[in-house]
DNA sequence: TTGTACGCGTTATCAG
DNA sequence: CTGATAACGCGTACAA
């Protein structure tokens, strides 16, 4: 007889086991398991035992069926997973995610959507398998989540990539504001030849840091065109900032839009032998903790990440709580954290 | 009328509207959606056709629940959110994990445990959200997964701590042996005054890094108390360099046990004005992308994270597929990476 | 306050 | 090859 794994394996003991030791009946413990002030005491005490005793848990298909629900939620990263890690700043987000969330019953899964083809994490999505998603990182080709949002309560990790999307719910910074902020620490001190690392520019953030850029030095009446494009990696930034040095020999100030393509960027400078801030004063983006770890603690734009992770949560389960008016704009505050690179 | 969010949403559709629309019965449909033989030709067109039309994908919690199985696999690390998202080792497994997950129809529910506290995650394991569970990172103190290995079919990256545990499944190095053959480079380029950072003493990866270490320099007939703990992060191994320094200042060849804490021996290294590999020739561990970001590409003991990782969850799926004779412990090769450290 | 009974969407076992 | 029909474990009106 060949007996799988699986059937080798104890059963769990369900709802109507504990109701055959404690002796009542099976909605009886389903009432007692969810709280329901509408039972005595005694026999709350008589069923609280006998799950003890079987070590009973919940099956959750059972209830996800039953109730239709998941107490899930799924966070959607359209990175591959390389960027996902290497980047602090997700980690941060993540980590305000599961604060919140550790408040409630819900559970995370986390789904970076370049590992399994799109269809597939969008298949899951659908399979009823969360109560809602959070989704960070959205590029403008990322029309996927237009059919999610039709399907559950979507909340998003900076300004959705659709402009048409006024219905969306999202936490953000002002990025071009921030970036402004920051730009003009740079001509604060000094600076007059001025460039800029951007990031992707099929996202807001990317483009939105670029405009802020903009701002600052048209008012400044400096020229806006040492413009090169990162991808928020660090190589991405190191390779940028090596073309901004080919066209701009002269550059003194360099405004980049994360902290670690400013890691990047102060490699490079660092391998052509120019100092910082001496040479090139440098303002990064995020205040992650990539802005602390080189050699030169990076000036940078601050923004609340791990805030702002907590808030996306917390706006998704008050939706899915059905709470009226829940604002669809959060905008959180940004400072500048004047280090030592500006 | 207050009409809750959930309600308002369009209803997905099931495999009895499907059977509708076709014209058969649910029991056919089912067959098709699960790739059935026995069908004829003509009606699998005709149920495929109905499935693209009304956009149909199967209920999870509903196929869970009368199949008990859920297709969806647990990834526990035992550690917090900063480290598992600042050590590019994980990365490197998770991606390894989710290759081999794409080839098959089964999702990874990560659960970074510390957190939710441990026993929410047992709870989320026990509920029956998943079929099995890869656990990284493990300490000695996480007994928690004893419990687990009762519940569902378990496999560890890297040793089990529990001495006792000779049923567990695990993919691993032999990590005494690529320890030794990291120092054992330092006394070929002819150092002497060798010490290391090891990494948590609790794991037994760390553990076996200091006996390989240990062997090599005994085998030289070098002292081998020069050793401080790290924790596997980059400010441990920072901090444990400096405390080696104290007591070493004549040190010139380090053993790192994990390339990222090697990135904070190396800053530290440099802050005090020591040269590598020139004053101090390091040698770290894992070949990680932490080995090459610095300013000194490092020399570094090379395992294969990403394959291990593949290899996880190819001994996990084998295992639920009801294979026998699925070998318990998977050893990979290491290697010796030369770069410029040492 | 407690129990009965039905339904949630699928799979799986039988007949036919 | 196809179709009833009984589970799967739980929530919840409704009745008692």
């Amino acid at each position: 007889m060949t007996s799988s794994v699986r059937q080798a394996r104890p059963p769990q003991p369900t709802l109507e086991m504990v109701a055959d030791v404690a002796g009542v009946s099976r909605a009886t413990v389903s009432r007692v398991v969810n709280g329901s002030t509408r039972v005595s005491p005694e026999i709350v005490v008589a069923v609280t035992a006998a799950i003890d005793e079987l070590n009973y848990v919940p099956n959750r298909a059972a209830r996800s069926l039953a109730s239709r629900q998941t107490q899930a939620l799924a966070l959607v990263v359209p990175e591959d997973m390389t960027r996902f890690f290497g980047d602090p700043y997700f980690a941060a987000v993540v980590q305000g995610l599961t604060r919140r969330l550790d408040q409630s019953d819900f559970t995370l899964n986390l789904l970076v959507a370049s590992s399994d083809p799109r269809h597939k994490t969008l298949r899951y999505l659908r399979s009823g398998n969360v109560d809602g998603a959070l989704i960070i990182s959205h590029h403008t080709g990322d029309d996927f989540v237009a059919e999610l949002e039709t399907t559950m309560p979507v909340v998003f990790g900076g300004r959705p990539a659709n402009a048409d999307n006024l219905e969306a719910y999202f936490v953000d910074v002002d990025n071009a504001a921030a970036a402004e902020l920051g730009t003009q620490r740079l001509v604060d001190i000094g600076r007059r030849r001025i460039g800029t690392v951007t990031g992707s520019a099929d996202m807001p953030a990317g483009i939105d840091r670029l405009t802020g850029f903009q701002r600052a030095l048209e008012r400044a009446g400096i020229p806006t065109d040492a413009v090169e494009h990162g991808d928020f990696t660090a190589q991405g930034g190191a390779a940028a900032t090596r073309r901004l040095l080919e066209r701009r020999p002269d550059l003194d100030g360099l405004f980049v839009a994360s902290d670690l393509m400013a890691t990047g960027a102060l490699a490079v400078l660092r391998e052509r032998g120019r100092s910082v801030p001496g040479d090139v004063a440098v303002v990064g983006f995020d205040d992650s903790p990539a802005a602390t770890s080189g050699p030169v603690p990076l000036t940078t734009v601050s923004q609340p990440s791990e805030e702002m992770g907590f808030a996306m949560a917390d706006i998704l389960l008050r939706r899915l709580s059905g709470e009226e008016n829940v604002p669809h704009r959060t905008i959180m505050p940004t400072r500048l954290v004047l280090r030592e690179s500006a």
